[in-house]
DNA sequence: GATTATCATGAACCATGGTTCACGATATTG
DNA sequence: CAATATCGTGAACCATGGTTCATGATAATC
């Protein structure tokens, strides 16, 4: 048999929920909370997600998707013709800008460890960004030696949970240590 | 009547067996082990913290403590005569270190919300590392913009849950961004 | 040493929240 | 439309862990 259609919608609708609450209540929001936001009964939700840990990998896959999407897309625009530190720089906003307001990523951070590593997002993400980088790198704008796991390490420790004039400000302390050219007074 | 002297001991105790544990095990450390491993009984515990907010903000007051003691040390290394970049940078190292040794006590205080804020320990640090700042800004070596809460902004995201190599690497790759020197490749 | 306030004990209490399960509902197939 | 496998329901379950409190011990004082 095929999978039934309202099945599928719930798993989306669950999705939802669990971003958005885990996003407004932090890693907090019960499983009560996330399947009413559902308008599902919790069973419906264990049906799709064994335990919570599942759940929240889930989101968080979804989450990585999206970034995948983003770098792909900007891979693209520098293959077309676009400059790659442009691009570079504008993807790590956007990722940042996201990542902030999509605090499951936060939630990742806590209840799992970097557990994430074999999703097929983080490949993808992973071999756009490199070549954003060597691109970048052709062009003298980026240090030699700076890696896809440099930025990661960054990104990874960026304060997202700051407003975004502290996120702003962080950028401007940071990415300097990636630029070859100096900082300019911010 | 003065304070038992058992009871001091015990505070004493109980402080210790709190920052280890919660080092050893992470945010989950219950009170009960924590109570046993100071080799005391649970009630003996909440006498002196009445809940696990309260002790867990002491056990960061207690390092914080630390920190102010090492930086007024450097701020008077450098009224002494000593280097004050080369004395910041040190400073950071060994706090950065020192952060990574209970980087879980900091996560159970996110966890729980535990607030640092007025802390005299702070004032202490705040100052110290204000007059260094000031020092290696007249020396010409630290950007004129840079401020004690952009080093706050930087050590709070500091990557202090990844192995030495990793934090070394993000040292290398975010001090930059403070000094007026471009990064020497490496 | 007697007195007493302070302190220590730890079993029990209780709230929280993840998880289960027996039962009813419904989409899909033939 | 009948048959059935899949899905949805939500009250109940239970483990975890923070917190309390009646009771006994002990250090400080006179």
């Amino acid at each position: 048999m095929s999978p039934r259609a309202d099945a599928v919608r719930n798993r989306q609708k669950i999705l939802d929920a669990a971003r958005e609450q885990i996003t407004r209540h932090g890693p907090d929001a019960g499983m009560d909370e996330i399947a009413a936001a559902a308008g599902v009964a919790v069973g419906t939700l264990y049906r799709h997600f064994p335990n919570k840990t599942d759940l929240v990998t889930a989101v968080i896959a979804e989450h990585l998707g999206h970034v995948a999407d983003d770098a792909e897309a900007a891979q693209a625009r520098v293959a077309a013709g676009a400059d790659p530190m442009t691009e570079i720089t504008a993807l790590v906003e956007r990722v940042l800008e996201a990542s902030a307001t999509d605090a499951a990523v936060k939630a990742a951070a806590r209840t799992l460890g970097a557990g994430t590593a074999d999703e097929p997002a983080e490949i993808r993400a992973r071999a756009a960004v490199d070549a954003l980088i060597e691109a970048a790198q052709r062009d003298g704008d980026l240090h030699p030696d700076v890696t896809v796991d440099d930025f990661y390490l960054l990104i990874s420790s960026a304060p997202i949970d700051q407003p975004p004039a502290v996120r702003a400000r962080w950028l401007t302390l940071v990415f300097p240590g990636l630029t070859t050219r100096g900082r300019h007074s911010g």
